[in-house]
RNA sequence: GCGCGCUUAGCUCAGUGGUAGAGCACUUCCUUCACACGGAAGGGGUCGCAGGUUCGAACCCUGCAGCGCGCACCA
């Protein structure tokens, strides 16, 4: 830093260090390094999406993480920050798909076919899927770079593989015909997850149905979706509901289609619990095709099924002729309209309702019935057990948890996520995990109808077993180990499905699927859930199943920072595969963010366009104000609201700091490292006791995962202890003639400001690292200890009692020096008051209460801007009228001769006594209340006679001034 | 319906039992040799409402209201 510019400009500085600390190898995580005084600290990155570009989101979420893994090597662990992206199955795919659409090339991807598709992904992750990294670097992250993963990487896949058969072999995975939620759009299906209620408007239909053995009696039935009526296999009453009890077993005529025969339309009268006697008639059409509580009602009675909705959305021929091919939601007024014109339609009345919505392409998932893969949750148990979901999480006492909240070995912050994890937990259903679409881990399971021309294939192949037992059909729910290429040490776990007639074989060999695909099996077309690979990301992105060094040294990870959003998704499956697999939880911390909102609190959106460019952001303030921006305004907890003015913030900051260093260099002379305690002087002392008190803050909020706090205590510091006051104090003795004093002034600074640059270091990494060096601390330190990068400085400590006692570090020195910055702001406050211009030299006149060193005088003369300051002795008196000031250090006056307004000065200083009066009232009020005073700690106590002592003497000064003013 | 969170200065938010705070915005003054991306001074709040506990409540308890968010098979 030879020739510091006067402000401070992030571009030529941030991709410099960025380049600086990748060459030097700064981010690499090294297990080797890893002992006892040097302990592991992980992070693993929650992987973004491939083709995503960062977001608001992205920079709260990683910003955390950087300073946590920032801070962790400043606390001399050996750090490892895991990077890497998710292949995010159906929004890749949708994008990838409808790019090549508006080329163009396609009108839909059946056209290239699923290799052709896939050649096609692959060359748009490479082409986009770099970007987002890129741009975390812009923001400073500093991963591992050398251990990226990728969700779809090959050694990735193998772990999704063989956990997958791992999980089939246990029967925890079984394949199932059963209701799942369906996207018309994606054509997939969700996992509940991924389904999302929203309140919708709509119609409740009432219509008429008539029982066919009274003919004349009619039923009413209320519905918001006439158009399933066609698949309605029954009618279902409450068993207790008065009103029907009689006609349960009877039948009645379905009213669509109409074209279709009495004896087509008949269908039961069920009684079943489930029916709500209160809601509408207390009818339920039950169509057991399209609803999944109508399907649980219809297994329960037999009820046949009808499908009368293609899996787009839109009605069959089975919906009659009236319908057929239409949309769902055209159907839906076609069919009211069908009812009106029978006659059979009551009335409409506006409705509102809650609907499924799939998350991703914003439209109403339909209950569909299809065969699909499902996982029954794996160490449920421990997952559960882990996270303490009570309110006292944070203060269990060992001696009020006899259930032993050790047991508890995670923690959410803040802790009131664990309410709402247990709860998942508590009510959890089986995941569906298969998914339609052909961008993911494609379903590792190969079957083969058993034909007896494929029997006779099989027996040529099979070596040690025969058809008959892999095909037993009393096989148990878990699956046999058999292996068709032979190869040791290449399993497959088998079963049988008689219904079908087919084997089922699961397997994560290469040789297997290779033997298999010889045999005629054919590999289910499904792929997994993007979820299902993304639950293995804290181990599988470190080697397993293979016991590596990495693996070994830094599972489990320490912190996991991520939003709320994705609890179920994510964090409590990563919980129980961690459980299931590593027989360890993959983290001790979770850390959730608020959500980024924009100022006026909506969710940052696309389509709203309230989404700042994070990149544009950085390029107009840098990424360290942006940084600062966004943690000084995101409490634990709770959303952000965030504004550019956030950033801007941050940009002054940063100028500040820089400024505040341009002055400490502007002094000259090379870094001071002796302190020489015999010539401190008040300021001094009263800086380094403040800084004292800052670390100890700084390290408190750090402990309890409170960023805010930490940005806040440091801006506090930094700006209005040691600019507002220290620096400006310094300038007296940088202007007087003491050069000894000067160096030892220096050397406070080097050491205050060698300290403040570690403490931002986490949070502003590329200023802190500009000034380490340019200040010269870099040169003062060993190599690996800052001498090097700042990032491996060791984290400030708070003053050692030793330190306190050789610097003379006590409460009185502190009690002194906040006293008299105290009588200066009094001081500049009579200017402000009497219209004395702040650049204007003005006489002051200080009859001191004590004993006040020259020096000290210097530093009063130079806030004050005081040219003179007198001092006076006891006898001195000021003439009538002159403002005057008062505290513990003296009383301070600005003579002003003729000038003052004697009546206004009265009536200023006649409100300021009423003001103080009123305080002491309410002191002495307290004092007098016996209660108060005999209950009242003594420490309490104390204060308020200090108080009272301190407003009596105020009042004092003041009327002194009053009595002092001429009369008008 | 159940659960969670929020309600403090014009705005955004800190503040968990002992004198109501910060940043921004606002008003006035100042380009004084670190910084106008700056400095100095100032105005502005019966801490959502109502009870209760306490010597003392923004803070603890109860109830209510408003806003937001989860969860839930009311068609």
């Amino acid at each position: 830093m030879s020739e510091i510019q006067k402000s401070y400009e992030p571009q030529s500085v941030e991709d410099k260090w960025y380049q600086y600390w990748q060459t030097h190898g700064c981010f690499t995580a090294d297990p080797s390094r890893v002992s006892e005084r040097r302990p592991a600290y992980s992070i693993v990155i929650p992987p973004p999406n491939v083709t995503g570009v960062l977001h608001m989101g992205h920079v709260l979420n990683n910003t955390i993480q950087d300073i946590l893994a920032r801070k962790a090597r400043m606390d001399g662990k050996e750090v490892l920050w895991l990077p890497g992206t998710d292949h995010a199955g159906i929004a890749t795919q949708t994008v990838v798909e409808k790019t090549l659409k508006k080329q163009g090339a396609i009108r839909h991807r059946d056209d290239l076919g699923r290799e052709k598709f896939l050649e096609k992904v692959w060359e748009w992750k490479d082409k986009q899927g770099g970007i987002i990294i890129q741009q975390l670097k812009k923001l400073g992250a500093s991963c591992d770079w050398s251990r990226e993963r990728f969700t779809m990487d090959p050694a990735y896949s193998r772990c999704v593989q063989r956990v997958f058969v791992e999980l089939y072999r246990k029967g925890l995975i079984y394949r199932g015909r059963r209701m799942v939620n369906w996207c018309p759009v994606s054509l997939t299906a969700l996992s509940d997850e991924e389904v999302t209620m929203k309140d919708q408007k709509g119609f409740l239909y009432h219509f008429r149905v008539e029982v066919a053995e009274a003919p004349g009696t009619f039923l009413t039935i209320a519905t918001t979706r006439p158009e399933t009526i066609p698949a309605d296999t029954g009618v279902a009453v409450n068993p207790r509901d008065p009103r029907y009890q009689h006609l349960i077993g009877k039948h009645v005529i379905r009213a669509l289609p109409p074209e279709q025969t009495r004896e087509q339309r008949l269908i039961p009268i069920v009684a079943d619990d489930k029916v709500d006697f209160e809601f509408g008639t207390g009818v339920l059409k039950v169509t057991p095709a399209h609803d999944k509580t109508d399907f649980e009602i219809g297994q329960r009675h037999g009820l046949g099924v009808i499908d009368v909705l293609t899996p787009d959305g839109h009605m069959t021929a089975e919906a009659g002729l009236d319908l057929a091919g239409l949309d769902r939601f055209a159907a839906r007024k076609k069919a009211a309209e069908i009812l009106e014109a029978h006659g059979a339609l009551e009335k409409a009345e506006p409705y509102a309702n809650k609907v499924g919505f799939s998350e991703r392409a914003d439209v109403p998932i339909e209950p569909r019935l299809s065969d699909q893969w499902f996982l029954k949750y794996p160490s449920l148990e421990k997952s559960r057990a882990c996270v303490d979901p009570s309110e006292s999480g944070e203060s269990a006492s060992p001696a009020v948890a006899g259930v032993s909240s050790s047991s508890h070995k995670m923690r959410f912050h803040p802790q009131r996520w664990a309410k709402v994890y247990d709860h998942w937990l508590g009510n959890i259903q089986d995941w569906c995990i298969s998914r339609q679409l052909w961008w993911g881990h494609r379903v590792p399971v190969w079957s083969l109808e058993l034909t007896p021309d494929a029997a006779a294939r099989l027996s040529a192949r099979i070596r040690h077993a025969s058809i008959e037992t892999l095909s037993n059909s009393d096989a148990d729910a878990s699956a046999r180990s058999f292996s068709f290429s032979g190869v040791a040490g290449a399993e497959s776990w088998v079963r049988w499905d008689g219904d079908t007639r087919t084997l089922q074989v699961a397997t994560h060999s290469q040789d297997e699927e290779g033997a298999l695909q010889e045999l005629g099996f054919a590999q289910d077309t499904d792929v997994l859930d993007t979820w299902f690979s993304s639950w293995l990301w804290p181990f599988a992105t470190m080697g397993w199943p293979e016991s590596t060094p990495t693996l070994k040294a830094f599972y489990p990870t320490a912190d996991l920072v991520t939003g709320p959003d994705i609890i179920f998704f994510w964090v409590a499956r990563m919980i129980m595969a961690g459980y299931e697999f590593m027989g360890d939880l993959p983290f001790r911390n979770v850390y959730f963010t608020g959500i980024i909102r924009d100022k006026q609190g909506r969710k940052m959106s696309k389509s709203l366009g309230n989404s700042p460019d994070p990149l544009e952001l950085i390029a107009k303030f840098g990424a360290d104000a942006l940084r600062f921006g966004i943690m000084r305004s995101a409490p634990l907890g709770q959303d952000v609201l965030f504004d550019e003015k956030d950033v801007e913030l941050g940009r002054n900051f940063c100028n500040k700091l820089w400024n505040a260093c341009r002055f400490r260099q502007m002094q000259g002379g090379e870094v001071q490292g002796e302190i020489d305690a015999t010539r401190l002087a008040t300021d001094d002392r009263w800086i380094l006791m403040r800084l004292d008190q800052a670390i100890r803050e700084i390290d408190a909020a750090y402990a309890a995962y409170r960023f805010s706090e930490v940005t806040q205590t440091l801006y506090r510091f930094f700006w209005s202890e040691y600019c507002d006051w220290y620096i400006e104090a310094s300038k007296a003795a940088f202007t007087g003639d003491d050069a000894a004093l000067k160096t030892n002034r220096i050397a406070v600074i080097d050491f205050v400001l060698s300290h403040m640059l570690r403490l931002f270091h986490p949070l502003l990494p590329f200023i802190t690292e500009e000034l380490w060096h340019g200040l010269g601390f870099s040169a003062d330190m060993p190599p690996d200890q800052g001498g090097r990068t700042l990032m491996t400085a060791p984290w400030p400590h708070p003053l050692s009692e030793t330190e306190k006692d050789i610097w003379g570090l006590d409460d009185t020195t502190e009690k002194v020096a906040a006293a008299r910055y105290e009588l200066v702001s009094l001081g500049r406050t009579l200017r402000a008051q009497f219209n004395v211009a702040a650049n204007q030299k003005a006489r002051f006149v200080l009859r001191p209460a004590g004993e006040l060193p020259p020096a000290e005088r210097d530093v009063i003369k130079l806030l004050l801007n005081a040219d003179p300051l007198e001092i006076a002795d006891s006898n001195w008196q000021p003439d009538k009228g002159t403002p005057a000031a008062a505290n513990a250090v003296g009383e301070l006056f600005l003579p002003l001769a003729g000038l003052v307004d004697v009546t206004a000065e009265r009536s200023r200083l006649d409100r300021d006594l009423a003001k103080i009066r009123a305080e002491i009232v309410k002191v002495e009020e307290k004092l007098a209340n016996p209660a108060f005073t005999s209950k009242v700690p003594a420490k309490v106590l104390e204060e308020h006679h200090q108080r009272l002592a301190d407003w009596q003497s105020k009042a004092q000064q003041v009327e002194s001034s009053l009595a002092n003013l001429p009369a008008a």
